[in-house]
DNA sequence: GTTAGCATGTAAGGAGTTACATGATTTT
DNA sequence: AAAATCATGTAACTCCTTACATGCTAAC
């Protein structure tokens, strides 16, 4: 397993937080890396086989708990109902959990920046906080100089061909440009704000500090930070 | 030949303008379906054997005039060489020209509005002043609905689960949402300034008033249009 | 005389999609 | 009892990519 395509990535990351089975995954999916992002069950399901043939999840029967406590479950549960019939179904609901390749996988493959593809750039990005910030700001500024280097192509030619050109395209082009400088912005914004919170950290003079790190949300111990250096190179 | 990927609308389209040969066309292609959009060879050599087989364009060998007159071309012209051992070189340039029937299926391609999948629907912007107004504004009128039906998804879950989400993931998607939101404006600007330039040439006064046939010709309505890709690359 | 750009292709494969097929559970 | 939603999968296909292979033409 050489590459790892987003979906990949994103599945590892998502099991990273805890177990989870196919359906509640593909719902997580699309709430993790964006509006307009969808993925198929047959897109899915093949992806959890093969991460799971190379050995990077693991799959397991879903313990009764961890089916999803629904107001009649939690109903049939005060009764007092013993779990009986359960574990001879035929297509029984499956939880996959990350191995520890899985986690190192995941790890390794988020630092390879992939910085020249929109939908690797954000899935990364999506999990950015899993990467030291000295790593952060360097992709962020790699994914900034490309599209600053796109957009710099296209004025040229657009100088050249602009007058010649359909007026629906060049409605179509200065638009698509207009989207780049906004996602230029977004980025310039991103990186001052990365900067911002390491002279937070690293204080010369001020007395408001140890403000919460972006994006550090609490996550129970089984977690390593990777190559964690010490975000202040100063 | 039952679908088109976006790529083969828009060779048809161009080689609609006139003929020309694969390389050109590759060129052209990444002026006119937006900055970020670029097609291998390994694409577009394919797909031009595709549409020759299916007779939607027809290959002939390249005529010394249609060879792009570089400096050094004109150079020779100018001393008047005769062009002699042309002709028998083992991989000739070829050009491509698109059939009446390529050009029927470009029309009718064009109508089937693919207004779910950002890709198509802009390979079909870039050629709409092949269509009539109102089915320019009819698909405009439907993307933007489309777009603003996603927005309203995600804002939803965004206000059920934004307190628990990743600085980073949160970022994303706010960011995600503001690009939609700016597509939504530029569809409506040009949603009005269809409607503005039809009242300047439709003014009200008679003429043949017979302009009472709704959805009369091939209704793209009912279509059912597969799940939108990703937004890589582009 | 070699590098750079023009020009045409093929083979293998990646990363998804749709359509289908099945069944369990919950709500109405 | 029916409908909705949860849940898991497979088969066939699409559309594109990378890497390779070839050769011509212009420019330095």
């Amino acid at each position: 397993m050489s590459t790892t395509s987003s979906l990949e990535l994103a599945v590892l990351g998502l099991l990273k937080e805890g177990a989870m089975h196919g359906y509640e995954l593909s719902k997580r999916l699309r709430f993790t890396l964006g509006p307009l992002y969808t993925v198929s069950y047959g897109s899915l399901y093949p992806c959890l086989k093969r991460l799971g043939l190379a050995g990077m999840v693991r799959e397991r029967a879903a313990e009764p708990e961890e089916v999803k406590p629904t107001k009649a479950r939690l109903r049939k549960a005060a009764i007092a109902e013993p779990r009986s019939t359960r574990g001879t179904t035929k297509r029984a609901r499956k939880v996959y959990e990350v191995t520890t390749e899985g986690e190192a996988f995941f790890f390794e493959q988020l630092e390879q920046g992939a910085v020249y593809d929109t939908d690797r750039f954000q899935t990364r990005f999506a999990f950015f906080r899993y990467l030291p910030k000295e790593m952060r700001i360097r992709l962020l500024e790699h994914r900034k100089a490309y599209l600053e280097e796109k957009l710099d192509d296209f004025n040229d030619t657009l100088r050249a061909t602009r007058e010649r050109m359909d007026a629906y395209s060049r409605s179509l082009i200065d638009h698509s440009v207009e989207t780049t400088q906004t996602d230029i912005k977004w980025l310039q914004g991103l990186i001052d704000e990365e900067r911002r919170t390491e002279a937070d950290e690293a204080p010369v003079r001020e007395k408001t500090r140890s403000r919460a790190r972006p994006g550090v949300r609490g996550v129970p111990g089984t977690e390593r930070e990777p190559r964690a250096k010490r975000g202040g190179k100063r």
